[in-house]
DNA sequence: AAAGTATGGAACC
DNA sequence: TGGTTCCCCTACTT
């Protein structure tokens, strides 16, 4: 019985490190018999003495477990050399890290799907080349305003949709002046290599990637978790911040100076009942409309001319929870979407906005992290929830009641990390590729990663893993560059630029690129060394990492190419 | 080097 | 309904 299925992910190569690649033609005929599985099982033989890891469910059963914590509970403290799982308590067997391979409690559902049956390791949405697909149950009625709506779209809609191109490799450039972890990016809009990032404690830095030490951090425009960031389209100079700290500010970007659309708390703390925090934000560019919501469940309007509030709070998720995320149809600004805590996203007419007026409700699962409307024609909403599925909705004028695909992919809810949120490219004309970061690790030649994925959202394919074997951190804050094949990533306090390797590509291969702008490889050597950074100030740039890479062993990730039909 | 910690959501009563 | 407890792949610092 092999350990491991995953073929393609852990197949012994003999590259210090794995590159992800697209899976198309690998394992297309079987993913769940995949033959090249020998080498978890020597992992587990080596260490398979005491408790049986073997698992299959044969421990105890549920009522000896209970027992067993009960004691444990009243007991005076005893050294037991029994194992201990410390997932579930019980004994007999014992999850966590085995090397770089993460043993699952066996009297656990699976981490992945969360369906019972089978352990994370064996999950078929693991293993499959579709990513855990799941089509919709049905397809969206269609209605005559849908037809109306698709003609107008038709003439921005490519026939053809572009194959996707994977450059063969990424320089990889890491930077490190946050002091609290990464919570939001945002390329600078007109300027190429200037990215934003805010932090949870505040900060807002601004780094042009392209330059040696040219950073810099503004630490008092909030005092708390930046959650949102936007340009101010008309004034690329200006930024727009949403916080926990219950201000929406602007911010011009070259002095730091900044001032307050919305102040929540103008009372300051009298706890948590009453503070407010800004969780959701958008501009309506039309209407010089700003955007915000609550962590209460209401939106509040704000005129960014007048800088005015335009009525009250307009209650649009579950009273009392918490509204994550706001987002205006870049085709018709005045139709909204949100998403919230109360396990919806809601799609309205910010013409007639009032409680319980919402056009529709989509259903989630669980929390749900983000939604987005897609970015060219609008036609199509992402959203991520807690449920670890990416879910993709159909034309926003069909019948929402259910999803149009849904998508198996980890990224859980861990209250150390800054939610997941799947992200459209916004350079793909066809409006079909995402980006988000993965939550559970693989075993890439005995190294635990966690890669970036990007999906193809139409067939729910991975079309590639990006990694880096000298980072072993969690990305769960990515965004791609609005122009160049460039991807941004906050790992706990760390910012990573990735892009091809080298500047200077032919142009036929920029032009190729430009319409899908996938990573499938990760270069080593750029990454330089991160574990011996000083905490305070150290950073890189490319060219420092050009010098200390010398010193690596200049093995790059290497692996097979994506196999063109 | 093991222990401590920050800290969100939901299950549970 | 609300307070309490628990928590599965964290990323640090002490």
């Amino acid at each position: 019985m092999p350990t491991l299925k995953r073929g393609k992910a852990s197949s012994s190569s003999s590259s210090s490190s794995r590159v992800l690649v697209p899976m198309e033609t690998d394992s297309e005929e079987s993913p769940f018999s995949s033959s090249s599985s020998s080498e978890g099982e020597e992992e587990e033989e080596e260490e398979g003495e005491g408790g049986r890891v073997s698992d299959d469910e044969d421990e105890g059963n549920g009522e000896e477990a209970v027992e067993d914590r009960a004691k444990k509970r009243k007991a005076p403290i005893t050294i037991s050399l029994k194992k201990v799982c410390k997932v579930c308590k019980g004994t007999g067997h014992e999850a966590g890290f085995r090397g770089a391979t993460y043993i699952d409690c066996p009297r656990k559902p699976c981490f992945l799907c969360k369906r019972p049956g089978h352990t994370t390791m064996f999950c078929p949405h693991r293993v499959a080349t579709e990513h855990g697909v799941i089509p919709a149950p049905r397809r969206n009625t269609d209605t005559s305003l849908d037809y109306i709506f698709k003609r107008q779209l038709k003439a921005k809609i490519p026939m053809i949709k572009p194959t996707f191109v994977i450059p063969g490799q990424l320089d990889c450039g890491v930077i490190r002046f946050h002091s609290r972890r990464v919570t939001c990016l945002e390329f600078h809009p007109t300027r190429n290599n200037v990215l934003l990032s805010g932090d949870k404690k505040g900060q807002l830095g601004i780094w042009d990637y392209a330059k040696l030490h040219e950073k810099t951090v503004y630490g008092s425009i909030h005092s708390c978790i930046v959650n949102n960031m936007k340009f101010n389209l008309e004034n690329d100079g200006v930024l727009y911040t949403s916080s926990s700290d219950g201000t929406a500010r602007c911010t011009d970007l070259e002095t730091g100076t900044s001032f307050f659309l919305l102040d929540l708390n103008p009372e300051g703390w009298n706890g948590p009942a009453t503070w407010r925090m800004l969780y959701g934000m958008d501009i309506n560019v039309e209407k010089g409309l700003l955007l915000v919501a609550d962590n209460f469940g209401y939106l509040y309007l704000v005129d960014g001319r007048l800088k005015t509030r335009i009525g009250g709070p307009i209650l649009i998720h579950k009273k009392g929870s918490k509204v994550v995320g706001l987002h205006c149809n870049p085709v018709q600004p005045d139709v909204l979407l949100s998403c919230g805590n109360d396990h919806f996203a809601r799609i309205w007419d910010a013409r007639r906005l009032e409680a319980e007026s919402s056009l529709a409700s989509l259903a989630h699962g669980r929390v749900v992290n983000a939604a987005y409307f897609s970015p060219l024609t609008g036609n199509k909403i992402l959203s991520t929830a807690q449920d670890n599925r990416i879910r993709v909705w159909d034309s926003i004028f069909g019948n929402l009641e259910s999803p149009s695909r849904e998508i198996v992919h980890s990224h859980d809810f861990n209250r150390h990390l800054t939610p997941f949120r799947a992200e459209w490219d916004p350079k793909d004309p066809s409006e079909s590729l995402a980006v988000i970061g993965r939550y559970i690790s693989e075993n890439y030649d005995g190294v635990a990663l966690h890669p970036i994925d990007f999906i193809d959202v139409s067939t729910g394919k991975l079309v590639a893993e990006v990694m880096n074997t000298d980072i072993t951190t969690i990305s769960p804050v990515t965004k791609l560059h609005p122009r160049d094949d460039v991807l941004a990533s906050g790992s706990s306090r760390s910012l990573f630029i990735w892009k091809p390797k080298g500047d200077k590509c032919p142009e036929q291969q920029l032009l190729e690129r430009k319409s899908m702008n996938i990573f499938g490889r990760v270069e080593r050597k750029s990454c330089g060394k991160l574990d011996g950074e000083s905490d305070d100030d150290s950073d890189f740039s490319f060219k420092d990492k050009k010098r200390k890479a010398k010193n690596f062993d200049g093995k790059y990730l290497s692996g097979r190419k994506k196999a063109k039909p």
